[in-house]
RNA sequence: CGAGGUGUAACUCAGUUUGGUAGAGUGCUUGGUUUGGGACCAAGAUGCCGCAGGUUCAAGUCCUGUCACCUCGACCA
């Protein structure tokens, strides 16, 4: 008992302040370290490593939907920048401007990129010349800087890792089917990888992207029930292509404007995965992107033949490409329990005098605690199904919280009484006008809408907030 | 940008009221005993007290300035 409460200890619960038990979590878990420049962020072994693996998983996606990595200039002249007009006038407030190089000033200040929509343009209006040259289906692996006000480790840093895809195409319908494809790669990302569920849909206009035509947004949501945007696609139409003179001759030997799209996700969906799966005794990562997907912890090691029967172990499972460790360290092995769970590691395998005797390891589940005695010459199978398992319990978890957090209202008051004591989604109807968002963001205090799904349900006939006729339903909800 | 808070050992912090040898716990190093849920004994090492001025015989402590970070708001594709 004495050493559970240490462990409570260690981290502060999630239901007394799940922000500061956030932040332990960041720090305790060795993912990320604050720096000497403010909301910049060092992401730690650990951390970084938990991003790899998110970018070997999506880049496979990208390639196998036909995209190519390319890398653009991080600097953008002002005056490309201000081609387009709403896009300068969304991201001006949050731009870095470098305007000495050496010891001179420059004639022309440049904008470190808040993303690189001006940059793709510009190289686009070069390369796309016929028909034939499209569609360019570009993505691009970098770090972006916003001069954000308030920042939080991996929820918003003044710069940040992300992907940023870039395409351009012949027609609008092409187009259009790429910013819903690219949605689409997301959700299967966040499901099938990330062990996260999310509402999907489309931006209002009010939220909606600076330059873009339409937005749609990823939504998962976190335990305490707030939102997070999880990633965007945006289609332009040809919007930027005109602001940038992007031209192509048709089939019809006419030139036209090509058609546009962009999406991206970042170092963000660390911290959904905080989030959305961990617990009071720290991180539970997905199997799929953890470091250590099993942690091999010798007891008793010093007695002969423990070492060398966990090693053999370790090996095994590393024949199989299962990321594993063996900690061997001479720190006591309660530590080590603690210290792999506060780690989030899927799985825990025991193994010490008593199993060996009997040719059997302990398995211990992160997500459930559950531990279970496995033959030894069966643990590469046990382990890859119980890391198959973990996932979809991990998965129906986090859907399960969801849809528990999630609420209808049906009027006006009773969204105020929803939004007043119970985080989580709203679902409600809306007439599909600014003012009435920014009356109910007003009146709650920060619940904004957060996306109109695909597939709308019919609550009532009126808009929850000016009882005019509704157009749409929206989920609703507060976000970080 | 507003309000509040914090800067002292690697970490968490005490010491600042009332100026007088730089502290504790954890961690780290070495040796030994241990090992199935954060072990124990012994011996060590570690300081520009955020930075810059000032007052004083004497400053972690008082004064002025400055920088950084944290929390909460406002802002945030």
């Amino acid at each position: 008992m004495a050493q559970q409460k240490k462990l409570v200890e260690a981290i502060t619960s999630r239901d007394t302040d799940f922000a500061k038990w956030y932040t332990d979590i960041v720090k305790k878990a060795e993912l990320a370290d604050y720096s000497g420049v403010k909301g910049c962020m060092i992401i730690r072994p650990y951390g970084y490593a938990i991003w790899e693996n998110i970018q070997k998983d999506m880049d496979r996606r990208f390639k196998k939907t036909g995209h190519e990595n390319v890398y653009m200039p991080m600097f953008i002249p002002e005056s490309l920048l201000q081609k387009e007009k709403d896009h300068v006038e969304g991201f001006a407030p949050e731009c870095a401007w470098v305007t000495i190089g050496g010891s001179e000033k420059l004639n022309e200040k440049l904008c470190v990129r808040p993303t690189s929509e001006t940059l793709f343009c510009e190289h686009f209006a070069k390369v796309i010349n016929s028909y034939r040259d499209l569609p360019k289906l570009y993505n691009q692996w970098c770090s972006v800087v916003r001069w954000e006000k308030t920042t939080r480790p991996f929820l918003r840093t003044s710069e940040f890792l992300w992907q940023e895809g870039h395409t351009m195409h012949e027609t609008p319908e092409e187009a259009r089917e790429e910013t819903l494809k690219m949605l689409q790669v997301y959700t299967d990302f966040y499901k099938d990888t990330l062990a996260i569920p999310a509402v999907i849909g489309r931006k209002t206009e009010k939220e909606k992207f600076a330059g873009a035509e339409e937005t749609y947004t990823i939504e998962p949501m976190m335990y305490n029930g707030v939102a997070l945007q999880g990633g965007t696609t945006h289609y332009f139409g040809d919007g930027f292509a005109k602001s940038f003179d992007i031209t192509f001759t048709g089939r019809d030997n006419k030139l036209q404007y090509p058609f546009q799209t962009s999406w991206g996700t970042s170092t963000r969906m660390i911290g959904a995965i905080i989030m959305v799966h961990g617990d009071d005794d720290g991180l539970i990562l997905p199997p799929k992107v953890a470091p250590i997907q099993v942690a091999v912890i010798p007891v008793a090691q010093k007695k002969e033949g423990v070492l060398e029967k966990a090693n053999i172990l370790k090996d095994r499972l590393l024949d199989k490409d299962i990321r594993v460790k063996l900690d061997d360290s001479d720190k006591a092995p309660g530590w080590k329990f603690s210290q792999y769970e506060m780690m989030g590691v899927p799985i825990r395998l025991e193994i010490g005098p008593k199993d060996i005797e009997n040719n059997k390891c302990v398995l211990v589940r992160r997500d459930t605690r559950e531990k279970i005695s496995v033959p030894l010459e069966n643990v590469e199978c046990a382990v890859n199904e119980t890391l198959q398992k973990i996932h979809e319990n991990m998965y129906n978890r986090a859907l399960e919280n969801l849809k528990s957090k999630t609420y209808t209202a049906h009027s006006h008051e009773e969204f105020l009484d929803i939004a007043a004591s119970k985080p989580g989604f709203i679902k409600a109807m809306w007439c599909g006008r600014t003012e009435c968002e920014e009356k109910l963001k007003d009146e709650t205090g920060g619940v904004k809408s957060r996306c109109i799904p695909f597939v709308e349900e019919h609550i009532s006939d009126v808009c929850v907030c000016c009882g005019k006729p509704a157009k749409n339903m929206v989920y609703w909800g507060r976000q970080y």
